[in-house]
DNA sequence: CCAAAAGTGTTTCGATTACACCCATGC
DNA sequence: GCATGGGTGTAATCGAAACACTTTTGG
Protein backbone atom coordinates (compact mmCIF):
# COMPACT_ATOMS: atom_id res chain seq x y z
CA UNK A 1 0.00 0.00 0.00
CA UNK A 2 1.91 3.00 -1.20
CA UNK A 3 -0.08 6.16 -1.64
CA UNK A 4 0.92 9.41 -3.19
CA UNK A 5 -1.76 11.54 -1.70
CA UNK A 6 -0.87 14.83 -0.12
CA UNK A 7 -2.69 16.38 2.76
CA UNK A 8 -3.41 20.03 3.25
CA UNK A 9 -5.51 22.22 5.47
CA UNK A 10 -7.41 25.36 4.54
CA UNK A 11 -9.08 27.94 6.70
CA UNK A 12 -12.07 30.11 5.99
CA UNK A 13 -11.73 32.99 8.41
CA UNK A 14 -14.70 35.22 9.02
CA UNK A 15 -14.36 38.67 10.42
CA UNK A 16 -17.08 40.99 11.61
CA UNK A 17 -16.86 44.67 12.11
CA UNK A 18 -19.47 47.40 12.20
CA UNK A 19 -22.14 45.48 10.39
CA UNK A 20 -19.89 43.87 7.83
CA UNK A 21 -18.92 40.26 7.43
CA UNK A 22 -15.67 39.72 5.66
CA UNK A 23 -13.43 36.85 4.72
CA UNK A 24 -9.68 36.66 4.81
CA UNK A 25 -8.01 35.75 1.51
CA UNK A 26 -4.48 35.60 0.27
CA UNK A 27 -3.07 36.25 -3.16
CA UNK A 28 -0.98 33.28 -4.23
CA UNK A 29 2.70 33.88 -4.78
CA UNK A 30 3.47 30.68 -6.67
CA UNK A 31 1.96 28.38 -9.26
CA UNK A 32 -0.57 26.94 -9.57
CA UNK A 33 -3.00 29.84 -9.55
CA UNK A 34 -0.16 32.31 -9.09
CA UNK A 35 -1.57 35.78 -8.58
CA UNK A 36 -5.03 34.50 -7.84
CA UNK A 37 -6.92 34.75 -4.58
CA UNK A 38 -7.28 31.75 -2.33
CA UNK A 39 -8.24 30.67 1.16
CA UNK A 40 -5.17 30.53 3.38
CA UNK A 41 -3.82 27.04 3.96
CA UNK A 42 -1.05 24.63 3.12
CA UNK A 43 0.42 21.20 3.57
CA UNK A 44 0.31 19.34 6.85
CA UNK A 45 3.66 18.41 8.30
CA UNK A 46 4.36 14.83 9.31
CA UNK A 47 4.44 15.42 13.00
CA UNK A 48 1.83 18.06 13.64
CA UNK A 49 -1.86 17.67 14.30
CA UNK A 50 -4.36 19.08 11.83
CA UNK A 51 -5.21 21.94 14.16
CA UNK A 52 -1.56 22.79 14.59
CA UNK A 53 -1.21 22.81 10.83
CA UNK A 54 -4.04 25.27 10.26
CA UNK A 55 -2.86 27.56 13.00
CA UNK A 56 0.69 27.49 11.68
CA UNK A 57 -0.36 28.18 8.12
CA UNK A 58 -2.61 31.01 9.17
CA UNK A 59 0.19 32.54 11.16
CA UNK A 60 2.70 32.13 8.36
CA UNK A 61 0.53 33.35 5.55
CA UNK A 62 -1.48 36.08 7.16
CA UNK A 63 0.03 36.88 10.53
CA UNK A 64 -3.10 36.16 12.54
CA UNK A 65 -3.49 33.86 15.48
CA UNK A 66 -7.02 32.68 15.80
CA UNK A 67 -8.92 31.74 18.92
CA UNK A 68 -11.88 29.96 17.43
CA UNK A 69 -11.33 27.31 14.78
CA UNK A 70 -13.63 24.49 13.95
CA UNK A 71 -13.30 21.66 11.47
CA UNK A 72 -15.67 22.14 8.57
CA UNK A 73 -15.36 19.41 6.00
CA UNK A 74 -12.78 17.41 4.10
CA UNK A 75 -12.54 17.90 0.38
CA UNK A 76 -11.02 15.06 -1.55
CA UNK A 77 -12.07 14.87 -5.18
CA UNK A 78 -9.18 13.36 -7.16
CA UNK A 79 -8.68 16.35 -9.44
CA UNK A 80 -9.23 19.31 -7.19
CA UNK A 81 -5.56 20.30 -7.33
CA UNK A 82 -3.58 20.39 -10.61
CA UNK A 83 -0.38 19.40 -8.81
CA UNK A 84 -1.70 15.94 -8.10
CA UNK A 85 -3.86 14.30 -5.51
CA UNK A 86 -4.35 16.66 -2.61
CA UNK A 87 -6.96 16.10 0.04
CA UNK A 88 -7.74 19.15 2.10
CA UNK A 89 -9.30 19.45 5.50
CA UNK A 90 -11.12 22.73 5.71
CA UNK A 91 -11.59 24.68 8.92
CA UNK A 92 -13.50 27.77 9.66
CA UNK A 93 -12.66 30.45 12.12
CA UNK A 94 -14.04 33.62 13.60
CA UNK A 95 -12.07 36.67 14.51
CA UNK A 96 -12.30 40.40 15.05
CA UNK A 97 -10.49 41.90 12.08
CA UNK A 98 -9.10 44.71 14.19
CA UNK A 99 -7.60 42.31 16.72
CA UNK A 100 -4.63 41.53 14.48
CA UNK A 101 -2.62 43.21 11.90
CA UNK A 102 -2.54 41.09 8.78
CA UNK A 103 0.56 40.86 6.65
CA UNK A 104 1.64 38.67 3.78
CA UNK A 105 4.62 36.36 4.12
CA UNK A 106 5.55 32.87 2.83
CA UNK A 107 3.42 31.68 -0.06
CA UNK A 108 1.26 34.79 0.05
CA UNK A 109 1.91 37.84 -2.08
CA UNK A 110 -0.85 39.75 -0.37
CA UNK A 111 -3.48 39.36 2.32
CA UNK A 112 -6.82 41.09 2.38
CA UNK A 113 -10.24 41.13 3.95
CA UNK A 114 -13.05 40.84 1.41
CA UNK A 115 -16.63 41.72 2.07
CA UNK A 116 -18.73 38.59 1.85
CA UNK A 117 -20.70 40.00 -1.05
CA UNK A 118 -17.70 41.15 -3.02
CA UNK A 119 -15.50 38.12 -3.30
CA UNK A 120 -12.99 37.75 -6.11
CA UNK A 121 -12.64 34.63 -8.20
CA UNK A 122 -10.96 31.91 -6.20
CA UNK A 123 -8.35 29.23 -6.85
CA UNK A 124 -8.86 25.47 -6.75
CA UNK A 125 -12.27 24.46 -5.39
CA UNK A 126 -12.09 27.21 -2.80
CA UNK A 127 -15.40 28.66 -3.86
CA UNK A 128 -17.04 25.42 -2.88
CA UNK A 129 -15.24 25.41 0.47
CA UNK A 130 -16.26 28.96 1.13
CA UNK A 131 -19.88 28.27 0.31
CA UNK A 132 -19.88 25.38 2.75
CA UNK A 133 -18.39 27.63 5.41
CA UNK A 134 -20.96 30.35 4.88
CA UNK A 135 -23.73 27.81 5.08
CA UNK A 136 -22.34 26.45 8.31
CA UNK A 137 -21.90 29.86 9.84
CA UNK A 138 -25.48 30.82 9.11
CA UNK A 139 -26.75 27.56 10.51
CA UNK A 140 -24.64 27.88 13.63
CA UNK A 141 -26.14 31.09 14.86
CA UNK A 142 -29.52 29.47 15.11
CA UNK A 143 -28.41 26.78 17.50
CA UNK A 144 -25.52 28.28 19.40
CA UNK A 145 -24.84 31.54 21.06
CA UNK A 146 -22.32 33.33 18.92
CA UNK A 147 -20.60 36.61 19.23
CA UNK A 148 -17.89 36.22 21.77
CA UNK A 149 -15.42 35.48 19.01
CA UNK A 150 -16.50 38.36 16.86
CA UNK A 151 -17.18 41.24 19.18
CA UNK A 152 -14.92 43.33 21.33
CA UNK A 153 -14.50 42.30 24.91
CA UNK A 154 -16.95 44.96 26.04
CA UNK A 155 -19.69 45.96 23.70
CA UNK A 156 -23.02 47.73 23.65
CA UNK A 157 -26.05 45.57 23.16
CA UNK A 158 -26.69 47.07 19.77
CA UNK A 159 -23.46 45.55 18.47
CA UNK A 160 -24.69 42.08 19.24
CA UNK A 161 -28.01 42.87 17.69
CA UNK A 162 -26.42 44.18 14.54
CA UNK A 163 -24.18 41.12 14.34
CA UNK A 164 -27.20 38.87 14.41
CA UNK A 165 -29.23 40.85 11.95
CA UNK A 166 -26.25 40.90 9.60
CA UNK A 167 -25.65 37.19 9.83
CA UNK A 168 -29.31 36.39 9.52
CA UNK A 169 -29.74 38.82 6.69
CA UNK A 170 -32.88 40.33 8.18
CA UNK A 171 -34.08 42.71 10.83
CA UNK A 172 -34.55 41.41 14.34
CA UNK A 173 -37.00 42.89 16.81
CA UNK A 174 -34.94 44.88 19.25
CA UNK A 175 -37.07 44.17 22.31
CA UNK A 176 -37.58 40.50 21.66
CA UNK A 177 -33.94 39.94 20.85
CA UNK A 178 -32.88 41.59 24.06
CA UNK A 179 -35.32 39.55 26.10
CA UNK A 180 -34.08 36.36 24.52
CA UNK A 181 -30.41 37.05 25.03
CA UNK A 182 -30.82 38.34 28.55
CA UNK A 183 -32.81 35.21 29.27
CA UNK A 184 -29.88 33.07 28.22
CA UNK A 185 -27.88 34.53 31.03
CA UNK A 186 -24.66 34.70 29.05
CA UNK A 187 -24.13 38.41 29.43
CA UNK A 188 -22.81 40.39 32.34
CA UNK A 189 -23.95 43.98 32.37
CA UNK A 190 -21.14 46.35 33.26
CA UNK A 191 -21.26 49.62 35.11
CA UNK A 192 -19.86 51.42 32.16
CA UNK A 193 -21.33 53.36 29.34
CA UNK A 194 -20.17 54.25 25.91
CA UNK A 195 -21.38 56.95 23.59
CA UNK A 196 -21.35 56.65 19.84
CA UNK A 197 -21.23 60.37 19.22
CA UNK A 198 -24.90 61.01 19.29
CA UNK A 199 -27.84 59.58 21.14
CA UNK A 200 -28.11 58.12 24.56
CA UNK A 201 -24.96 56.31 25.69
CA UNK A 202 -25.26 52.53 25.86
CA UNK A 203 -24.48 50.24 28.73
CA UNK A 204 -21.62 47.92 28.04
CA UNK A 205 -21.89 44.16 28.32
CA UNK A 206 -19.48 41.35 28.25
CA UNK A 207 -19.88 37.64 27.75
CA UNK A 208 -19.80 35.52 30.83
CA UNK A 209 -17.24 33.03 29.56
CA UNK A 210 -18.18 30.20 31.84
CA UNK A 211 -21.83 30.36 31.01
CA UNK A 212 -21.11 31.03 27.34
CA UNK A 213 -18.97 27.98 26.77
CA UNK A 214 -21.30 25.91 28.86
CA UNK A 215 -24.18 26.84 26.57
CA UNK A 216 -22.06 26.14 23.50
CA UNK A 217 -21.33 22.67 24.74
CA UNK A 218 -24.96 22.00 25.52
CA UNK A 219 -25.90 23.13 22.04
CA UNK A 220 -28.78 25.31 23.07
CA UNK A 221 -31.58 25.70 20.62
CA UNK A 222 -32.13 29.26 20.19
CA UNK A 223 -34.50 30.79 17.71
CA UNK A 224 -34.29 34.43 16.93
CA UNK B 1 7.49 19.35 0.44
CA UNK B 2 7.52 15.60 0.85
CA UNK B 3 5.01 14.15 3.23
CA UNK B 4 4.66 10.65 4.52
CA UNK B 5 1.13 10.85 5.70
CA UNK B 6 -1.30 8.14 4.76
CA UNK B 7 -4.97 8.63 4.23
CA UNK B 8 -7.71 6.27 5.22
CA UNK B 9 -11.47 6.27 5.51
CA UNK B 10 -13.60 4.64 8.18
CA UNK B 11 -17.31 4.07 8.33
CA UNK B 12 -19.60 3.89 11.30
CA UNK B 13 -22.62 2.00 10.04
CA UNK B 14 -25.80 2.08 12.08
CA UNK B 15 -28.48 -0.49 11.69
CA UNK B 16 -31.94 -0.48 13.17
CA UNK B 17 -34.25 -3.39 13.60
CA UNK B 18 -37.18 -4.00 15.87
CA UNK B 19 -36.27 -1.40 18.43
CA UNK B 20 -32.56 -2.04 18.44
CA UNK B 21 -29.77 0.14 17.19
CA UNK B 22 -26.66 -1.72 16.23
CA UNK B 23 -23.30 -0.95 14.76
CA UNK B 24 -21.33 -2.92 12.21
CA UNK B 25 -17.83 -3.93 13.29
CA UNK B 26 -15.13 -6.11 11.86
CA UNK B 27 -12.55 -8.24 13.60
CA UNK B 28 -9.11 -7.36 12.30
CA UNK B 29 -7.23 -10.04 10.46
CA UNK B 30 -3.81 -8.41 10.55
CA UNK B 31 -1.58 -6.37 12.83
CA UNK B 32 -1.86 -3.88 14.34
CA UNK B 33 -4.74 -4.79 16.63
CA UNK B 34 -5.00 -8.23 15.05
CA UNK B 35 -8.00 -10.06 16.46
CA UNK B 36 -9.54 -6.89 17.83
CA UNK B 37 -12.75 -5.22 16.75
CA UNK B 38 -12.71 -2.11 14.62
CA UNK B 39 -14.84 0.10 12.46
CA UNK B 40 -14.62 -0.98 8.83
CA UNK B 41 -12.33 1.14 6.69
CA UNK B 42 -9.01 1.28 4.92
CA UNK B 43 -6.63 3.27 2.81
CA UNK B 44 -7.75 5.59 0.06
CA UNK B 45 -6.44 4.77 -3.40
CA UNK B 46 -4.74 7.45 -5.43
CA UNK B 47 -7.41 7.82 -8.03
CA UNK B 48 -10.65 7.36 -6.15
CA UNK B 49 -12.74 9.92 -4.32
CA UNK B 50 -13.22 9.64 -0.58
CA UNK B 51 -16.78 8.43 -1.03
CA UNK B 52 -15.67 5.79 -3.47
CA UNK B 53 -13.06 4.67 -0.99
CA UNK B 54 -15.53 4.19 1.86
CA UNK B 55 -17.98 2.38 -0.34
CA UNK B 56 -15.29 0.12 -1.70
CA UNK B 57 -13.91 -0.70 1.73
CA UNK B 58 -17.34 -1.43 3.11
CA UNK B 59 -18.07 -3.71 0.22
CA UNK B 60 -14.73 -5.47 0.53
CA UNK B 61 -14.72 -5.90 4.26
CA UNK B 62 -18.33 -6.52 5.06
CA UNK B 63 -20.20 -7.22 1.85
CA UNK B 64 -22.68 -4.37 2.25
CA UNK B 65 -23.49 -1.65 -0.20
CA UNK B 66 -24.84 1.37 1.56
CA UNK B 67 -27.27 3.93 0.27
CA UNK B 68 -26.82 6.65 2.84
CA UNK B 69 -23.33 7.79 3.78
CA UNK B 70 -22.36 11.12 5.18
CA UNK B 71 -19.00 12.57 6.07
CA UNK B 72 -18.62 12.82 9.83
CA UNK B 73 -15.24 14.19 10.83
CA UNK B 74 -11.57 13.84 10.04
CA UNK B 75 -9.31 12.41 12.70
CA UNK B 76 -5.68 13.31 12.44
CA UNK B 77 -3.76 13.19 15.68
CA UNK B 78 -0.16 12.26 14.89
CA UNK B 79 -0.12 9.07 16.93
CA UNK B 80 -3.52 7.60 16.37
CA UNK B 81 -2.11 4.72 14.35
CA UNK B 82 0.95 2.73 15.45
CA UNK B 83 1.98 2.12 11.83
CA UNK B 84 2.80 5.78 11.34
CA UNK B 85 0.96 8.92 10.46
CA UNK B 86 -2.50 8.04 9.26
CA UNK B 87 -5.23 10.60 8.90
CA UNK B 88 -8.68 9.14 8.65
CA UNK B 89 -11.85 10.61 7.27
CA UNK B 90 -14.77 9.09 9.10
CA UNK B 91 -18.18 8.59 7.56
CA UNK B 92 -21.38 7.42 9.01
CA UNK B 93 -24.05 5.40 7.34
CA UNK B 94 -27.52 4.07 7.94
CA UNK B 95 -28.84 0.77 6.76
CA UNK B 96 -31.42 -1.90 7.43
CA UNK B 97 -29.42 -4.82 8.79
CA UNK B 98 -31.67 -7.31 7.05
CA UNK B 99 -31.16 -5.66 3.66
CA UNK B 100 -27.78 -7.25 3.18
CA UNK B 101 -26.00 -10.37 4.11
CA UNK B 102 -22.76 -9.47 5.81
CA UNK B 103 -19.67 -11.57 5.29
CA UNK B 104 -16.02 -11.13 6.12
CA UNK B 105 -13.42 -10.92 3.41
CA UNK B 106 -10.16 -8.99 2.86
CA UNK B 107 -8.69 -7.56 6.03
CA UNK B 108 -11.59 -8.76 8.13
CA UNK B 109 -11.63 -12.04 9.99
CA UNK B 110 -15.21 -11.59 11.03
CA UNK B 111 -18.08 -9.13 10.67
CA UNK B 112 -20.78 -8.61 13.21
CA UNK B 113 -23.57 -6.32 14.31
CA UNK B 114 -23.21 -5.10 17.89
CA UNK B 115 -25.95 -3.59 19.94
CA UNK B 116 -25.11 0.00 20.68
CA UNK B 117 -25.04 -0.69 24.40
CA UNK B 118 -22.88 -3.77 24.16
CA UNK B 119 -19.86 -2.70 22.20
CA UNK B 120 -16.55 -4.52 22.51
CA UNK B 121 -13.26 -2.76 23.05
CA UNK B 122 -12.16 -1.10 19.85
CA UNK B 123 -8.88 -0.63 17.97
CA UNK B 124 -7.09 2.67 17.31
CA UNK B 125 -9.16 5.72 18.29
CA UNK B 126 -12.28 4.07 16.97
CA UNK B 127 -14.11 4.53 20.22
CA UNK B 128 -13.76 8.26 19.78
CA UNK B 129 -15.00 8.07 16.20
CA UNK B 130 -17.94 6.00 17.26
CA UNK B 131 -18.87 8.40 20.01
CA UNK B 132 -18.82 11.27 17.56
CA UNK B 133 -21.05 9.30 15.21
CA UNK B 134 -23.55 8.47 17.91
CA UNK B 135 -23.69 12.08 18.95
CA UNK B 136 -24.28 13.17 15.37
CA UNK B 137 -26.97 10.58 14.81
CA UNK B 138 -28.88 11.69 17.88
CA UNK B 139 -28.59 15.32 16.88
CA UNK B 140 -29.69 14.62 13.33
CA UNK B 141 -33.07 13.23 14.17
CA UNK B 142 -34.06 16.51 15.76
CA UNK B 143 -33.50 18.57 12.66
CA UNK B 144 -34.08 16.18 9.78
CA UNK B 145 -36.66 13.64 8.94
CA UNK B 146 -35.01 10.28 9.32
CA UNK B 147 -36.21 6.79 8.82
CA UNK B 148 -36.24 6.14 5.15
CA UNK B 149 -32.78 4.66 5.37
CA UNK B 150 -33.57 2.50 8.36
CA UNK B 151 -37.05 1.18 7.85
CA UNK B 152 -38.49 -1.26 5.37
CA UNK B 153 -40.01 0.14 2.24
CA UNK B 154 -43.49 -0.27 3.66
CA UNK B 155 -43.93 -0.04 7.38
CA UNK B 156 -46.60 0.49 10.00
CA UNK B 157 -46.58 3.83 11.74
CA UNK B 158 -45.57 2.21 14.99
CA UNK B 159 -42.22 1.23 13.46
CA UNK B 160 -41.36 4.86 12.82
CA UNK B 161 -42.50 5.77 16.28
CA UNK B 162 -40.38 3.07 17.86
CA UNK B 163 -37.38 4.14 15.81
CA UNK B 164 -37.69 7.66 17.13
CA UNK B 165 -38.24 6.69 20.71
CA UNK B 166 -35.25 4.38 20.52
CA UNK B 167 -32.98 7.00 19.03
CA UNK B 168 -34.18 9.66 21.43
CA UNK B 169 -33.95 7.31 24.35
CA UNK B 170 -37.35 8.28 25.68
CA UNK B 171 -41.04 7.75 25.09
CA UNK B 172 -42.79 9.89 22.52
CA UNK B 173 -46.46 10.76 22.69
CA UNK B 174 -48.14 8.63 20.09
CA UNK B 175 -50.79 11.13 19.11
CA UNK B 176 -48.53 14.14 18.95
CA UNK B 177 -45.88 12.26 17.05
CA UNK B 178 -48.35 11.10 14.48
CA UNK B 179 -49.77 14.59 14.05
CA UNK B 180 -46.32 15.99 13.57
CA UNK B 181 -45.15 13.47 11.02
CA UNK B 182 -48.38 13.50 9.07
CA UNK B 183 -48.07 17.27 9.03
CA UNK B 184 -44.69 17.02 7.36
CA UNK B 185 -46.34 15.36 4.43
CA UNK B 186 -43.52 12.91 3.85
CA UNK B 187 -45.60 9.78 4.16
CA UNK B 188 -47.95 8.17 1.73
CA UNK B 189 -50.59 6.00 3.33
CA UNK B 190 -51.09 2.74 1.49
CA UNK B 191 -54.22 0.68 1.08
CA UNK B 192 -52.61 -2.21 2.79
CA UNK B 193 -52.63 -3.53 6.28
CA UNK B 194 -50.33 -5.69 8.27
CA UNK B 195 -50.99 -7.62 11.41
CA UNK B 196 -48.39 -8.32 14.04
CA UNK B 197 -50.04 -11.42 15.36
CA UNK B 198 -52.31 -9.78 17.84
CA UNK B 199 -54.13 -6.51 18.00
CA UNK B 200 -55.65 -4.37 15.35
CA UNK B 201 -53.80 -4.55 12.03
CA UNK B 202 -51.92 -1.41 11.08
CA UNK B 203 -52.06 0.57 7.90
CA UNK B 204 -48.82 0.58 5.99
CA UNK B 205 -47.02 3.73 5.01
CA UNK B 206 -44.14 4.53 2.79
CA UNK B 207 -41.92 7.54 2.46
CA UNK B 208 -42.65 9.89 -0.37
CA UNK B 209 -39.12 10.06 -1.72
CA UNK B 210 -39.45 13.37 -3.48
CA UNK B 211 -40.87 15.14 -0.49
CA UNK B 212 -38.51 13.35 1.88
CA UNK B 213 -35.32 14.39 0.16
CA UNK B 214 -36.70 17.84 -0.37
CA UNK B 215 -37.21 18.21 3.37
CA UNK B 216 -33.74 16.83 4.05
CA UNK B 217 -32.21 19.44 1.82
CA UNK B 218 -34.21 22.22 3.43
CA UNK B 219 -33.06 21.05 6.84
CA UNK B 220 -36.43 21.22 8.50
CA UNK B 221 -36.52 21.95 12.16
CA UNK B 222 -38.50 19.34 13.74
CA UNK B 223 -38.93 18.94 17.44
CA UNK B 224 -40.38 15.74 18.75
C1' DC C 1 -65.43 -11.96 24.97
C1' DC C 2 -60.87 -10.85 26.03
C1' DA C 3 -56.22 -9.33 24.98
C1' DA C 4 -53.42 -6.51 22.22
C1' DA C 5 -52.09 -2.96 19.32
C1' DA C 6 -53.99 0.92 16.25
C1' DG C 7 -56.26 5.04 15.67
C1' DT C 8 -58.05 9.56 16.91
C1' DG C 9 -59.33 15.44 19.19
C1' DT C 10 -59.40 18.75 22.54
C1' DT C 11 -57.62 21.60 26.09
C1' DT C 12 -53.70 23.71 28.43
C1' DC C 13 -49.62 26.00 28.57
C1' DG C 14 -45.64 28.35 27.24
C1' DA C 15 -43.03 30.66 23.85
C1' DT C 16 -42.76 33.67 19.95
C1' DT C 17 -44.39 37.65 17.75
C1' DA C 18 -46.01 42.18 17.07
C1' DC C 19 -46.01 46.59 18.47
C1' DA C 20 -44.83 52.32 20.39
C1' DC C 21 -43.35 55.37 23.63
C1' DC C 22 -40.02 57.51 26.88
C1' DC C 23 -34.95 58.29 28.11
C1' DA C 24 -30.27 60.17 28.05
C1' DT C 25 -26.96 62.47 25.77
C1' DG C 26 -24.38 65.74 22.12
C1' DC C 27 -24.71 69.51 19.41
C1' DG D 1 -34.66 71.94 21.83
C1' DC D 2 -33.95 68.64 18.57
C1' DA D 3 -31.75 64.76 16.55
C1' DT D 4 -29.97 60.31 17.56
C1' DG D 5 -29.61 55.95 19.34
C1' DG D 6 -30.86 53.34 23.95
C1' DG D 7 -34.06 51.20 26.83
C1' DT D 8 -38.47 49.00 28.15
C1' DG D 9 -43.76 45.92 28.73
C1' DT D 10 -48.05 43.90 27.26
C1' DA D 11 -51.42 41.58 24.42
C1' DA D 12 -52.32 38.28 20.62
C1' DT D 13 -51.11 34.24 18.34
C1' DC D 14 -49.19 29.88 17.39
C1' DG D 15 -47.26 25.62 18.32
C1' DA D 16 -46.05 22.00 21.74
C1' DA D 17 -47.56 19.13 25.36
C1' DA D 18 -50.67 16.60 28.03
C1' DC D 19 -54.12 13.46 28.13
C1' DA D 20 -57.99 8.62 27.48
C1' DC D 21 -61.21 6.30 25.02
C1' DT D 22 -62.82 3.69 20.88
C1' DT D 23 -61.72 0.43 17.04
C1' DT D 24 -60.18 -3.69 14.86
C1' DT D 25 -58.41 -7.92 14.70
C1' DG D 26 -56.78 -12.93 16.55
C1' DG D 27 -57.34 -16.41 19.68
Amino acid sequence: MQQSIQLSVDAVVFGYEAGNISILLIKRKYEPFKGKWAIPGGFVLDDESLEEAVERELKEETGIKINYLEQLYTFGKPNRDPRGRVVSIAYFGLIRPNAFKIYASTDAAQVQWFHIDELPELSFDHKEILDAAIKRLKAKITYEPLGFELLDNKFPFSDLEKLYSTLLGREVDRRNFRKKIIGLNVLDELDEKVSKGSGRPANLFQFNKKRYFHLKKEGIIFEI
